[in-house]
RNA sequence: UCCGGGAUCGUUCAAUGGUAGGACACCAGCUUUUGGAGCUGGUCAUGGGGGUUCGAAUCCUCCUCCCGGAACCA
């Protein structure tokens, strides 16, 4: 058999012939095969205003995004608005915000489900009409005992027989303000001993006196989840209708509806959530995180937030490429956070300009190097890219060196400064420690120090020196603060805990170290919040919007390889 | 307990009855004025039992384990 015949222009395997395609793909080729919605492709993103995006959103945006762009088709940004108590519309802004920041563009589509309710409102009327709804008059604790358990069959509303006449009167009664929140509700009118609860005469409508953020105070009744998405998409020409593995269990009902409406039908497609090791996903958990004050605020730099991560320094581009890189799977997974990190790594090690910056200062004197001099050092803005040239970084008698480049006691292997020993300072000469200084309480608080001019751009022939470490000049140095941000958890699955604990068992206490009094090259005097730089041998660092035009204020996105932190675990 | 899903290197994604492969992680080496980056090589996996087949990760069957579901939330 064969259906090579049968490709079409939207066909990916063409466009990109090493990459499996993911079961999502595959469905969609079928689609396509058989004609079923024509030859288009349209997907939606369709979040509630209640919270913030995070990076598992990222996932489900970059999915419907990126599948429309891939088949030519179009995805559309919906406002899944129909819980007036808990949306707002600041959410919406940041929503979109976020979106945006991502690099996705719905254009013009931007909808709301609340745009919809008229016409939601008219269709319920004619499934009354066809006898597939009925008005409830069960409390919601009663609606509750009726449904029925796991092994046991609900039982039918004794209002479930009510008239059509009787049912279309209460509903727009219902409509009409006459009845106070929770004493009716519209259900469908499917199977009580239904296997599946969402088939046991789901609620379609309830009674919710609130103003929403769109509608105002135009309504009293709102349509569930159940019954807008899939009308929403329908209303939409969705085709595929991509959303997570939760809601597999109201595919049926998504179904039933499209089926008994006659009206557009759009396939569900659900895909497994994104879960990260070292991270909590959950609007209810970072509410915590942020209330109990474990954070900053939503955008915190440690919040997997898509505004954290903003904040953190993260690109756009290393998150749309994780999403590409973590595929597409209904499998239950939990992706190693390393590779994000990674991702952010590879990114900026491309664009970020390298500058130095010393976190923990300890003073170094070179002896025999003139008290007044200051000499320019040619350092390279970025190895990895030639065209970002160079810039000159002065060097003079007085400089500030790493504490952690210095072992009085050194260990083995280690290559950097100790007592008697040389060291290279990167862009400039080999410098050898002659003494250290002490105060009373034996802590150290200078270094004495010797240079040898003639190791200025080459190696000298008698010896080797290995090390290299970064400094910076003691009279021309900015003073910085720099916030070293680590992993939010101690665990990888913050959520596993002994019993009659919680993920706050797990939170790390060293998530955030402060330090107020680092010390930068003079280049990056004037910087701006949102730049990016390798501060050389330490890590990526993004200038915070804290930043004063007194003292810049650094985020380490994150660190460097640490080749050597290896090496001291092992011996 | 009932219904719906899922199970492949440490992690994630492939292999669609025909050599179980890639990436990250890990290990070893090369290179290096970032213990960064890069390059080369290597270790490691089909949840279990039966069956069909010349041949099974893939098909059948039984079992085990994991996830989701009983809001007038989405």
């Amino acid at each position: 058999m064969s259906d090579t015949e049968l490709t079409n222009h939207g066909d990916p395997e063409s466009a990109n012939p090493e990459k499996p395609l993911n079961f999502i793909e595959e469905i969609i080729n079928d689609h396509l095969r058989t004609g079923r919605f024509g030859q288009t492709v349209h997907t939606r993103f369709p979040p509630e205003p209640n919270g913030y995006l995070h990076i598992g959103h990222a996932k489900s945006i970059a999915l419907n995004f990126s599948l429309a762009e891939k088949y030519g088709g179009l995805c559309n940004l919906r406002f899944d608005d129909t819980n007036p108590s808990k949306e707002e519309e600041e959410y919406v802004h940041s929503i979109k915000d976020d979106i945006r920041w991502l690099g996705f563009d719905w254009e013009d589509r931007e909808y709301y489900a609340s745009d919809y309710f008229e016409q939601l409102y008219s269709w319920a009327e004619k499934l009354i009409k066809a006898g597939h709804a009925y008005v409830c008059d069960l409390s919601p604790e009663d609606t509750r005992a009726y449904r029925g358990t796991l092994s046991e069959p609900g039982r039918n509303s004794p209002f479930r027989n009510r008239s059509v006449a009787e049912n279309l009167d209460l509903f727009a009664r219902m409509r009409q303000r006459e009845f106070p929140d929770g004493t009716r509700v519209l259900k469908a009118k499917i199977d009580m001993s239904h296997p599946n609860f969402n088939m046991r005469d789901p609620v379609m409508y309830r009674i919710l006196h609130a103003h929403h953020h769109r509608t105002g105070n135009d309504w009293c009744i709102y349509p569930m989840y159940d019954f807008t998405h899939g009308q929403s998409d329908s209303i939409e020409k969705i085709t595929q209708s991509i959303c997570t593995l939760e809601f597999e269990n109201h595919r049926p009902l998504y179904d039933w509806f499209c089926e008994k409406l006659a009206i557009h039908h759009p396939q569900q497609i659900e895909f497994a959530r994104l879960n990260l090791t070292y991270t909590v996903m959950s609007k209810r958990k970072f509410l915590t995180l942020v209330n109990e004050g474990y954070v900053n605020g939503w955008d915190d730099p440690r919040m997997p937030t898509i505004s954290g991560l903003r904040r953190r320094g993260y690109t756009p581009e290393s998150i749309r490429k994780f999403c590409e890189y973590i595929g597409v799977a209904k499998n239950n997974s939990v992706v190693d956070v390393t590779i994000l990190e990674n991702q952010i790594r590879e990114h900026l090690n491309a664009i970020a300009p390298r500058v130095m910056a010393v976190l923990r200062p300890l003073k170094v004197v070179i002896e025999n190097f003139p008290e007044d001099r200051v000499e320019e050092l040619q350092a390279i803005n970025n190895p990895e890219d030639e065209r970002a040239g160079s810039r000159p970084v002065p060097f003079t008698r007085e400089i500030y060196i790493d504490q952690n480049d210095f072992m009085e006691v050194p260990v083995r292997r280690y290559f950097r400064l100790a007592p008697g020993k040389e060291v290279r300072l990167r862009y400039g000469y080999i410098i050898k420690c002659e003494s250290v200084i002490k105060n009373d309480a034996g802590e150290i608080l200078e270094l004495r120090c010797s240079y040898d001019p003639d190791t200025l751009g080459k190696q000298p022939e008698d010896r080797k020196v290995k090390g290299v470490i970064h400094w910076v000049s003691v009279d021309q140095a900015v003073d910085a603060e720099v916030r070293i941000y680590d992993r939010l958890f101690t665990t990888e699955h913050p959520n596993k805990v002994e019993e009659g604990q919680d993920f706050r068992a797990n939170i790390n206490p060293d998530s955030l170290k402060l330090l107020a009094h680092a010390k930068v090259e003079p280049s990056l005097g004037g910087v701006k919040a949102g730049e990016r730089f390798q501060f050389e041998r330490v890590g990526y660092f993004s200038v915070d919007p804290d930043t004063s035009d007194s003292k810049p204020v650094f985020n380490r996105i994150v660190s460097l390889r640490d080749t050597w932190a290896k090496i001291a675990r092992k011996s």
